[in-house]
DNA sequence: GTCTATACAGCGATAGAC
DNA sequence: GTCTATCGCTGTATAGAC
């Protein structure tokens, strides 16, 4: 996994594979300059020398598990059957919602940016831009099932699907909604917006 | 604000209203006692004397801000024109959603208590009861307007609009959506939630 | 690039007087 | 109940050697 055509990985990816695993686990304000250097097995002096200071180390990391997330999401099995469009939209939005150890990860991480983005203005442009990139597929895909639906109602619905997967998984991971629950909450919201972007 | 009809809030409600004040403006990770201490314009050992420790103020601010939510639910202007039931489910909904700056305070903190939930036990058990609580009030709200639903899909769709709140929330207050925005974006999900119920 | 060592500040928490 | 004063830890960040 840390391995590419060419070699390890550099040293400054592994820092950031370290420091969303930390903050997965400790969250934003649990994470420790001390605690990331441990974890990645290095010395603290390190992390700064890679790093400005320690709101680097939050703006990297973010930019950091949105290409992660982008990646998963062109990554499909091609031995499984093709999914039609309300399929891909699906996954898209189901992407959260897995037991996958690194997906969670990353749904944490975001989360945990993003509430610090409310605090943070330093960190407010990047998670708007983030966001803004994730509503604008996900009307996409509503768009490839409803071709006739208008923009501005593609728009709505995306960033009102978009906005419910946040909710939930602000839940999911604080333990109180199990995991198959929002995912049914999920899809039964998608057919929802389908239905509307129908009529 | 601070009056009742027998006198001055006592010192404990003082407390409690400066630290929502400090939680809405710096967040919980940026809570420092001290500051509590000067918002409330007493000591820091005061502030130990009320509360245990520094999670104890973060608990009982918790509990202060459900009921302080709950009281504006309940007030009502009496002159206003009686809501029917969808009025009072827009309501409800939207109430997260207004300039109000006491209101702000209770949404950002709430925000970032449940937050702080994904990383700290001591936090979950209450969180989850505030949220259950308040998806119930939805659900009865939802079964106000479609009293043949079944509990189980009045369950799920209130689950879907209180989690689409908090998701909008989250990006209002982090600035990345306008108030008016969001408001509309929760009239339309209610909308489609009540189709929804209806068919 | 990477380390060891450390300066320095910030903050939670308590002791003890009133 | 409330204050002043302070302890002691923890955490960010840097200096300087290799």
């Amino acid at each position: 996994m840390r391995e590419d055509g060419r070699g390890v990985a550099d040293r400054r990816t592994m820092l950031l594979e370290a420091a969303a695993r930390v903050i997965a686990r400790r969250g934003v304000r649990g994470l420790r300059v001390e605690e990331l250097a441990a974890e990645a097995g290095v010395s603290t002096a390190l992390i700064y020398y890679h790093f400005k200071n320690r709101m680097g180390i939050l703006r990297a990391t973010l930019e950091f598990i949105n290409d992660r997330a982008d990646r998963y999401t062109g990554e499909r099995d091609p031995d499984a059957p093709p999914l039609d469009a309300r399929g891909e939209l699906l996954e898209t939005l189901l992407l959260e919602f897995q037991d996958d150890l690194e997906v969670r990860e990353n749904s944490t991480a975001w989360g945990e940016l993003r509430a610090c983005a409310v605090f943070e203005p330093d960190l407010q442009e990047d998670v708007a831009k983030s966001t803004l990139v994730w509503v604008q597929d996900v009307a996409e895909l509503l768009g490839h099932v409803h071709p006739q639906a208008g923009a501005a109602a593609l728009a709505m619905s995306a960033e009102r699907l978009t906005a419910l997967v946040e909710g939930l998984s602000s839940r999911w991971l604080s333990g109180s909604l199990p995991l198959r629950h929002a995912r049914d909450l999920v899809v039964g919201a998608v057919d929802a917006e389908l239905a509307r972007l129908a009529a």
